[in-house]
RNA sequence: GCCCGGAUGAUGAAACUGGUAGACAUACCGGACUUAAAAUCCGGAGCCGCAAGGCAUACGGGUUCGACUCCCGUUCCGGGCACCA
């Protein structure tokens, strides 16, 4: 055995006797029981970063584990190859999207092999290709046909100067990326998929997922968003045409309170009053500003303007005020809200900023209504009666909207409602670098399906990406075409499908990823069974992707694959890692704009206390802004490249470090220090193997009866074993795991072993330490193994299992505390009972010396732990 | 703005079901080994105090024999907000 730890000799060892063993790979055993185990696959930016070694880290760590638990385990590998950063990439560096894709895939593979994960890539493959796509667009065309995909408007950013459209992400302060013009909203043309005709199913099945975090669970239920209320209509006349205009509310109970109706900037009725009203027109233009985020639509500061329009109250038939207000959204309910200045907080404000009468309608035992400052009672319907509302007057928040809605249902003005905050999902992009939308458009026979015989439409590689509008549209060779229905020319679709759509149905094509003419085949009835055993993940993903997924398990269940069963649920368990962040740092431009440096472009400087203080560009020698902690992404420019870490420490460091850091859940600051300790103890690890091994390797037979000390080591052995397990399995705490082997070695070094039994002892500890390491650590683990135990291979060794024996324990300590205070310990028997405990309690010399001579009021003794004395 | 999280020594963190706050590390300080350095080993340390003891888990209240943990309120930081992935 080598005397000195080197990851750069043995890591290549270990990996060659994993790729001969084939060691990685999952087997089509339908009579074994299977463990899959799917991290998020990565978007091929270039490098992995950061997130993506500790997610794929924690991935491998479970995968590992559980084969040593005897399971068939199926940890996966792909690509989500479809997005926008290849175009930008393409505009910026004149290199071909899918070229610079695979190249970025091939570099992003070789990383993640010299990291030693124990993944199938026999199973990988890129949603680029058409192999994968074509089922998707397969399967868009049975959802075109069953009504789940449908075209309507929908509303993007414009950026009038480039003509294109933008992403959320390349509007910036409501002004386009790269032009720098306001941005508008504009309404095209797109394909939805009916997500809320799932949204019942998709709300029932968060209760059905106890193996899902809470806060996801209820971060999807809200964004589902399910309310009961009161669809209503409020008639009006126009040009001598009489109409409904209709809005949903969940405070039917303040409908008498009504005084003014908003509609969107876009709603028919704005734009009809604008026709004769150039102020009105300028208001919707001025509202058609700015990019169509929620976040920036709710920050806006609130604004109206009267159309001079009225619509009738349902209910009294006085004539209610009509306003456009750019609040009002189009794409949520109706478009149109009935607002009630005196009960609802943004109706208040608005009310008074325009001068609009506010009339109280409900009220609260023993509160005063004052006009002049909102309070936080107005808007509670828990305590809310009825008053001014005439017939409803005295009736509490239940009582008047089930009233309330039975007159409206009697007018034929309305009636309760079940109303989701989720829309339907918008999958059109007017980009190149994605799936192309498998629809002909014909002037007969309108949108017709690609027929299956002409599938895959491939997506051209030969394209010139210049930043304005979509390069399909500019390839008549692309778009021009036969309308399969009819045979005359016709036009293609030229828009391709969000990437969020290759990433919601991924994980079921691994179990079959080289099924040629179907989706999917019978493969997917054992890995998928029941759902993806383990599914680990940013937090980032815990609404749209995930909400996605479950939503695609569930359509493809329901498009129905003849003998292939796919799971309601996706993923059976999930783990949401937390992001990796670091400090960002950026210039401000004189127009304002932020320009982000990476840290290894920089000097940093820190304080005495090693707190970082300022930082310089090195290019220049001046300063630039420290800005807070931020995800590592390529948009504040703040990644830090693992490769470094990984040639100069080796793979076991960086997978020890990162599972070491901080616990899986929560957010990991980044820094340099901390990697030198993993790499401090692996060199330990390796001393302390070598010291035993050096002196001849025994058998790990120990005898029953140990002397005290060995005794005391061997305890803390299994219970280390029953520690280590649990952190790995039911609390996925890895960070505790590590810490726990941790404490066993230096208990270990600390004892005396050089006697026979000593050694048998050292025997046993150092083979389940580099066992119980061995999913964080594979690589040196796996060649100390076999040091230890010649011929043996820790890959496809069994867990250690613990002995209940060795845990036994004669007399435990417990603590003592006065009036909840420390004030000593105790010795009494492990299996002393409650008397016995409160006896010795009081007997022992901390009881004696903190009591004295005051008087004992109470005495709490918790078993195993302490005892409370109350005076 | 709305929804969801988080805050514990100089730093990353631990305390799992309300029961010894700070395990395990990092950085630091002191010592040993060395011609010297690195590596390694030993020791120290939350804060105040000579000590007894007191004070400490973002802040302010509450429940309890006992609160990092539960409840109410506040501040700050992070994630998501439907076209970043």
């Amino acid at each position: 055995m080598q005397e000195k730890y080197s990851h750069a000799d043995i890591e290549p060892r270990a990996q060659a006797i994993w790729r001969q063993n084939a060691a990685d790979y999952a087997i089509d055993a339908p009579d074994r029981p299977k463990y899959y185990c799917l991290s998020m696959f990565p978007y091929p930016s270039g490098k992995l970063h950061m997130g993506h070694v500790r997610n794929y880290t924690i991935g491998d760590v479970l995968a590992r584990f559980n084969r040593m638990l005897g399971k068939n385990v199926l940890q996966p590998m792909g690509w989500d190859a479809f997005g926008m950063p290849a175009e930008n990439a393409a505009l910026a560096n004149q290199v071909a999207p899918a070229a610079w894709t695979y190249q970025n895939i091939g570099y992003m593979k070789k990383q993640l092999q010299s990291l030693g994960f124990s993944i199938d890539w026999t199973r990988e493959f890129a949603t680029c290709a058409p192999e994968y796509y074509r089922w998707e667009q397969w399967l868009f065309t049975r959802l075109f046909a069953k009504g789940l995909i449908y075209k309507k408007l929908g509303t993007v950013n414009w950026d009038p100067v480039d003509e294109t459209v933008l992403a959320n992400e390349q509007v910036i302060d409501g002004r386009g990326w790269r032009s720098g013009a306001v941005v508008e909203k504009r309404e095209i043309p797109m394909y939805y998929m009916k997500i809320t005709a799932y949204a019942e199913e998709l709300l029932q099945g968060l209760e059905e997922l106890p193996g899902w975090p809470e806060q996801v669970r209820l971060m999807q239920k809200n964004w589902i968003g399910k309310s009961v209320g009161v669809r209503l209509a409020f008639p009006y006349e126009l040009d001598g045409r009489k109409d409904l205009l209709w809005a949903f509310t969940t405070r039917a109970d303040t409908l008498m309170g009504v005084t003014f109706v908003a509609v969107a900037a876009e709603h028919p009725l704005a734009l009809h009053a604008a026709k004769n009203n150039p102020a009105i027109a300028a208001f919707i233009e001025e509202c058609r500003q700015g990019g169509f985020a929620e976040a920036d639509l709710a920050t806006v500061e609130k604004k109206g303007m009267p159309t001079g329009l009225c619509v009738q109250h349902p209910i009294t038939n006085e004539p209610v005020p009509l306003w456009v207000g750019n609040y009002v959204l189009m794409g949520y309910g109706e478009g149109a809200v009935m607002a009630v200045p005196a009960h609802d907080e943004r109706d208040f404000a608005f009310a008074k900023k325009y001068g609009l009468p506010i009339r109280q309608v409900i009220t609260a035992a023993n509160e005063t209504f004052s006009l002049d400052e909102w309070q936080d009672w107005y808007a509670d319907k828990s305590r809310a009666v009825c008053i001014n509302s005439g017939k409803y007057d005295g009736l509490n928040y239940e009582a008047a909207v089930e009233e309330i809605a039975a007159d409206l249902q009697k007018l034929s003005l309305g009636g309760k409602k079940t109303q989701f905050r989720l829309r339907d999902w918008g999958i059109s992009r007017q980009r190149y670098w994605g799936c192309p939308i498998p629809i002909i458009h014909c002037a007969q026979c309108g949108d017709v399906p690609v027929p299956d015989e002409q599938l895959p439409v491939l997506l051209p590689e030969q394209v010139e990406i210049t930043g304005a509008g979509s390069p399909l549209a500019r390839m008549p060779e692309f778009y021009e075409t036969i309308c399969p229905k009819c045979g005359q020319s016709a036009r293609r679709e030229t828009d391709t499908l969000d990437t969020f759509v290759e990433s919601s149905w991924y994980f079921l094509r691994y179990a079959c990823p080289d099924k040629q003419d179907a989706m999917l085949d019978e493969r997917v009835n054992y890995w998928c069974r029941d759902g993806v055993d383990q599914y680990i993940g940013g937090i980032e993903h815990a609404i749209l992707h995930l909400l996605y997924a479950r939503f695609f398990s569930k359509l493809i269940r329901d498009v129905g694959l003849p003998g292939i069963k796919i799971p309601d649920e996706p993923f059976r368990n999930l783990l949401t890692q937390g992001m990796v962040v670091a400090p960002a740092f950026f210039r401000k431009t004189p127009d304002g704009k932020k320009i982000w440096f990476n840290p290894a472009e920089l000097t940093l400087a820190t304080d005495e206390r090693g707190r970082l203080i300022a930082a310089t560009l090195k290019a220049d020698g001046q300063p630039v802004e420290v800005g807070g902690m931020e995800k590592m992404s390529k948009s504040h420019n703040n990644g830090v490249d693992p490769q470094a870490l990984i040639e100069q420490y080796g793979a076991d460091t960086a997978r020890l470090f990162m599972m070491f850091a901080a616990p899986p859940l929560q957010s990991l600051e980044w820094s340099d220090t901390g990697v030198e300790g993993a790499y401090r103890f692996l060199r330990r690890l390796w001393r302390i193997v070598y010291a035993h091994v050096s002196q001849g390797i025994v058998a790990a037979n120990v005898a029953a009866d140990l002397p005290a000390p060995l005794k005391d080591l061997r305890r803390k052995l299994h219970q280390t074993i029953t520690k280590v397990n649990d952190d790995y399995d039911r609390r996925q705490q890895f960070n505790t795991a590590v810490a726990a082997v941790m404490e066993l070695l230096n208990a270990y070094e600390k004892t005396v072993l050089d006697t026979a039994e000593g050694r048998a002892l050292a025997q046993e500890t150092l083979e389940s330490v580099t066992l119980m390491l061995f999913p964080i650590v594979p690589h040196i683990t796996q060649i100390l193994y076999a040091e230890l135990k010649p011929g043996a291979d820790a890959a496809s060794a069994s867990f250690p299992r613990v002995d209940e024996a060795a845990l036994a324990q004669e007399s435990i300590e417990l603590v003592l505390q006065i009036n909840g205070k420390l004030r000593g310990n105790f010795q009494v028997a492990a299996d002393a009972e409650r008397e016995a405990i409160k006896a010795a309690a009081l007997a022992s010399e901390a009881a004696r010396k903190a009591l004295g001579d005051k008087a004992v009021k109470k005495i709490v003794v918790v078993p195993k732990r302490l005892v409370n004395i109350v005076v």
